[in-house]
DNA sequence: CGTGACATTGAACGTGATCAAACGGAGTGG
DNA sequence: CCACTCCGTTTGATCACGTTCAATGTCACG
């Protein structure tokens, strides 16, 4: 499919990607970058760490997981991505992939060479907005990642990651009060900075507790309300207690 | 001050400054875009979380913290940041500052109209690709945070502060290997996402170990090639253990 | 010289990790 | 169809790192 032209129209990812501001003509001229369409298996990776930086990739459905590994071997998952996600923006002007992406589940996902998009970028005036735009709430929004890790409790983390999961995936068009969790135990734990077993227990908990039902993969939230005191009440817990319970 | 013209060239951070590939030309430009230096005094902010987004920020010269605070008032410092700095950029597009900056001694500010920067940075290739550079460096020096507060010892932790900040001050053209450290113990506490005490403890035993000299606020790095091994061998620590010594 | 913020040091505790084992579902082959 | 394996998940018991609580020490500044 390489020089296959993009058809951004009938795209899933279309009112959620770095094209969605853009007139007609302007889109037009997106669809035309050079790039190829990947489908991408469970475990296939996107591009790794280290990789020579070439292009930008943003999802089109499916789901996959981006982590950075230390100079010893330690993993840290930085993020879980859906459709519209932009990938691969750490590398640009340092030549090299600064992290890798691995899918979680059968994933499509839309590649666009930087040197064309670079030249796009400069005279167009939506695409600049909208870069900005993804840019700016990235790094807003690893900002919220460091005090999660720095700061809450186990409880509060899986709570913020519940939440914040349900939350993207509704600013992004998809199921958000019942989602599957296409990621495992394994890899939650990883995320929030915690043990797999800590999980374990921690969902247990909120399902016994009503707060989620949780069957294998399939979440469903049954007190997003809760969920936020629990998050927020840090003196007075609510009905998951730390130390009880 | 406001609406002085900007002079680069006499500008302590000018070769590390968004400014510091452009041309001449370009670079006058650059200096008339509107905007004040402005001079904080400790615990000055510059802004805070919340405020409309107007301006970007460059460290002139000092030293500032960033942090962002929960709705249930936690607070985590996401960065310390020295000459050539880029701040508040995170607020692009969403109108509002994401974090507050604080000045942790008497430091000096330029400040530069969005508005009139991103006329600017439409139609001047150089000024695109430092801000690329900038931003993609901010976005990977993030993900290497989650890294520290989701998977390392207390000790590593510290070990990686104290290189990490050596690093940076190194790329700044400032004193590297004995410097001071502007911030308070708490600060650095709640940077890594630990205890003060903790921070005073480790300081000790660093010392005693010969790793750094620690007197006060003065800092001076004895052996970095140890600090390094300490940071990576999680199998055979090196000197200071972290259940004995 | 007193006051207050910052820093150090010690002792006890607690959250979450680690160790260990069993369980469950999905896929494979007899 | 059923054993079988493998991986992900759950559950229980113990342990340890770092926190918390408390007290003392130190420096800067009125």
């Amino acid at each position: 499919m390489r020089g296959a032209k993009r058809d951004c129209r009938s795209c899933q990812a279309v009112s959620y990607c770095l094209c969605c501001q853009l007139t007609t003509e302007e889109r037009e001229a997106f669809e035309n970058l050079a790039g190829t369409r990947r489908v991408l298996r469970r475990g296939e990776r996107l591009f790794a760490q280290g990789d020579d930086f070439r292009s930008l990739y943003i999802v089109q459905s499916g789901s996959a997981k981006a982590y950075v590994i230390s100079e010893d071997g330690n993993q840290q998952i930085t993020g879980f991505h859906y459709r519209g996600d932009l990938l691969g923006v750490d590398g640009m002007e340092v030549g090299m992939q600064t992290y890798t992406v691995e899918a979680l589940e059968t994933s499509s996902i839309c590649e666009i060479s930087f040197a064309e998009f670079e030249r796009l970028h400069a005279n167009t005036a939506g695409l600049r907005q909208q870069f900005f735009k993804v840019v700016a709430s990235e790094l807003a929004r690893e900002k919220q990642r460091m005090l999660v890790l720095g700061k809450l409790y186990a409880e509060q983390r899986l709570a913020h990651f519940l939440l914040d999961t349900a939350a993207h995936l509704e600013g992004r068009g998809l199921a958000h009060s019942e989602f599957v969790l296409t990621m495992t135990r394994h890899d939650i734990a990883n995320y929030l900075g915690l043990a797999v077993e800590t999980i374990s227990r921690l969902l247990t908990r909120f399902d016994s507790a009503d707060l989620i039902r949780v069957r294998h993969r399939q979440i469903r939230l049954l007190d997003a309300a809760r969920l936020r005191a629990l998050l927020y009440d840090t003196e007075q817990p609510v009905v998951v207690l730390r130390a009880t319970a």
